[in-house]
DNA sequence: TGTAATATGTAGGAAGACGACATATTGGCA
DNA sequence: TGCCAATATGTCGTCTTCCTACATATTACA
């Protein structure tokens, strides 16, 4: 996961997109609806942002394309993606150094209530 | 605090700075050092960052200049800032957040457990 | 039959950070 | 005394990422 840390830090959207594909393969939409989920209607994803996003993402490995998973019927398009091992080592060391901001700001609030 | 939340997410160079000036008033040079200790040397300022988030940060009214607090006996310009109340609600209301990001995500991690 | 939800995409612009450059003073030590 | 590191402040151009607006097509349902 080290070698995760030079890639940080992440920005809010690129970060809930990882998240949102921790619990499996998705497609754009429903990483969209994920997302606004997850942060409890605080984040709303426009397409841009995640389009952008995910061709980036897939263009630096951390997310791979695979067959959908709920195949849907229809003769509708829909493009999966899962995190790859790479993304999921970003994800986690993000988590980790915004745990540890927490860590240093509340140390620090503390001490400045002294 | 809650009319600060339409300014999130900072950047974690801007974060650092607001956290910086919390300890009280400091002068640019000052918070660079600090924002690189309190970051145990993961966060290196540039110098193009430092006063270019000044500049914005004064203008948005988060910080505001003071008279240097170290007084130096020198003829050497210094120029001093200090959190204004916005600057501290916004700093606050970033913590949350940053909180509230940690939780949803250990939430989601242990889900994917399961 | 129409409209909301589902679904994917591009283009242009803004914000913030980054590296490089520029300049001047101060403190210490060889 | 001469030199260099540390202190101190600033600008400029570029890059990344996000955002808004625009564009298009299908599907579900009332």
């Amino acid at each position: 996961m080290a070698d995760a840390f030079p890639f940080l830090p992440l920005r809010e959207p690129t970060f809930f997109i990882l998240l949102s594909l921790s619990s499996g393969a998705k497609h754009g939409y429903a990483i969209m609806k994920e997302v606004e989920a997850l942060s409890e209607g605080r984040v709303k994803l426009s397409t841009g942002t995640l389009y952008g996003a995910i061709k980036r993402l897939l263009d630096r490995d951390w997310i791979r394309r695979v067959d959908d998973p709920l195949p849907n019927g229809t003769e509708r398009e829909r493009k999966a993606y899962k995190l790859t091992e790479l993304g999921r080592q970003v994800m986690n060391a993000e988590i980790a150094r915004l745990q540890e901001l927490v860590n240093v700001a509340q140390t620090q609030i503390a001490e400045d209530a002294l």
